[in-house]
RNA sequence: GGCCGAGUGGCGAAGUGGUAACGCUGCGGACUGCAAAUCCGCCAUGCAUCGGUUCGAAUCCGAUCUCGGCCUCCA
């Protein structure tokens, strides 16, 4: 029997029991990125979250269909790719990558299927063909197909904002085609130079909203259980799939929407628009992929977090002692971890993540006070705990010697090497053999301005990289 | 203007009726040649403000102030 949960969903406002379509099984989509460019940490945000819930999900015995999508036909692309001068095609295919390889770093388990518009163009075409036999969509004076919001029932009740308040404070600038400023564009007609499929309206390209309807629809059916996204996709994206997939499939779409609150910086909200962005890739120049994963898991997906550098360092710092806990702990036997109830309960409600560390941390803290009176039994069973805790959050993967030496993260410029570090701890245990502490102490300061710090055990002189 | 959401210690951040988790920082003690690490202890009589309900409120109700977001492309 999985384990129950809440979810808050968008669609009421409120804290949900989640009831699946089909008993244990879990179908989640998650809109993901339009590759066009290097991805932010707002991006990562979404990436470290929503694997958290899919290894949540997994862990407490629930069957899940995981799908993100790449929506890489879209205008964006496009522009970008004629600035750059190459096909906007091999623009999205670089970006995809370097999306992949961003979220990889951030420990995550891919996600079932990834599908790209590129691919599913005849899903597209034929939802598309769908909202025309059912009259929701109507083919504009330039010839492209529009989804006509007038037809939808409920057009607005996802973002809660009813169809004559959107028409009177419309802000677009009304195109000819659109009968009614809210209509949105589900075919659009390829001008010279721009990537092009064939339908039967003409050769184009999709609009952007249509997409994840046909993907979703492909690959979790018509009615699924769980979608998730940004906040700023409810309007219009998210109001506009509903509105299509319901209107096409004359059904529910979904049942739970579960939306991620932003990163701001400067109190501000980052995005690609306001060029205040910071990508992934300047994070790992700083810090850690799981560094980045903590921090990020240490404010509720709801809640808005304010990005600053410092905070993120200190999440490194937390991250270090957890490391150091394991470390201490390498060599004890493996055993079955236990006593994950309360752990579980805590993501069982709304994905409550600090709360699951805060779990993590008390346990790591009652680790060390075990290895410290040499309660070998009893730390071994919490060891077990602990690492299982970290895996279902996608943190305690590195190796711990490793980890702390600096081996997961961007050396800095002109750090010294591990062999020159060996070197000067060999000299220091000599010298403190002879107990020349005035040597021993010139090369721990030494390495201290190296940000090395040497820490002095009973087995010997272990050393970390800050 | 409409609709969301937030304001908790030096900083970050949980907690939605029973007396303030957790992390970072700081302080004291143990340990250490001295440190570091680790452990133990301490650090918000108070949770934006003002009223109210209640035996009891950060948590419920009302009002006020401040801030962020969506309403246009955005995770």
């Amino acid at each position: 029997m999985p384990l129950n949960f809440k979810l808050y969903s968008t669609l009421t406002n409120t804290k949900e029991d989640f009831v699946p379509i089909e008993a244990g099984k879990v179908g989640l989509y998650v809109c993901g990125v339009t590759p066009y460019d290097f991805s932010h940490i707002g991006h990562g945000r979404g990436v470290v979250v929503y694997d958290t819930f899919a290894r949540f999900l997994r862990e407490t015995g629930w069957q899940v269909k995981y799908v993100r999508n790449f929506t890489d036909v879209d205008d964006k692309i496009i522009a970008r790719a004629n600035e750059r001068g190459m096909e906007a095609t091999a623009l999205a295919q670089e970006f995809i990558e370097a999306f992949t390889e961003d979220a990889q770093k951030l420990n995550e388990v891919t996600p079932d299927v990834e599908p790209r518009v590129s691919t599913h163009m005849q899903e597209i075409i034929d939802m598309i063909q769908l909202l025309l036999d059912n009259g929701v969509a109507y083919v504009g004076d330039s010839g492209d197909i529009l989804l006509d919001t007038t037809k939808v029932d409920d057009y607005g009740k996802l973002s809660k904002k009813p169809l004559n308040d959107l028409i009177e404070g419309a802000r677009v600038d009304v195109s000819d085609d659109k009968k009614t400023p809210t209509d949105s564009v589900l075919w659009k007609l390829a001008k010279p130079e721009e990537p092009k499929w064939a339908s039967p309206w003409g050769e184009g390209r999709p609009g952007w909203h249509i997409e994840c309807s046909a993907m979703s629809a492909k690959h979790l059916g018509k009615t699924f259980d769980i979608h998730g996204g940004g906040m700023d996709l409810i309007f219009p994206h998210h109001e506009n799939e509903v509105a299509q997939s319901e209107g096409a499939h004359k059904c529910k779409s979904v049942n739970y929407w579960m939306h991620l609150a932003f990163i701001n910086f400067d109190g501000e909200k980052m995005s690609k628009s306001l060029g205040n962005f910071k990508t992934i890739r300047d994070m790992l120049q700083l810090v850690s992929g799981e560094a980045i994963r903590l921090y990020m898991l240490g404010t509720h997906y709801r809640k808005q977090l304010n990005f600053t550098v410092d905070a993120l360092q200190a999440s490194e710092t937390a991250l270090e002692k957890l490391y150091r806990t394991l470390k201490r702990a390498v060599d004890l036997p493996q055993t079955d971890a236990q006593d994950l109830e309360h752990f579980y309960g805590y993501l069982a409600d709304d994905l409550n993540t600090p709360k699951a560390q805060a779990e993590m941390f008390n346990t790591a803290t009652d680790l060390n006070a075990a290895l410290d009176q040499n309660n070998l039994e009893k730390a071994a069973v919490l060891k077990a705990k602990l690492v299982k805790m970290g895996a279902s959050l996608g943190l305690l993967t590195y190796e711990p010697v490793k980890y702390l030496k600096g081996g997961y993260k961007a050396a800095p410029e002109g750090a010294m090497s591990d062999t020159d570090v060996e070197k000067l701890v060999q000299e220091r245990t000599t010298a403190k053999t002879e107990k020349n502490w005035a040597r021993a102490d010139e090369i721990r300061d030494l390495l201290k301005a190296e940000n090395i710090l040497l820490e002095d055990g009973a087995e010997g002189t272990s050393w970390v990289r800050k």
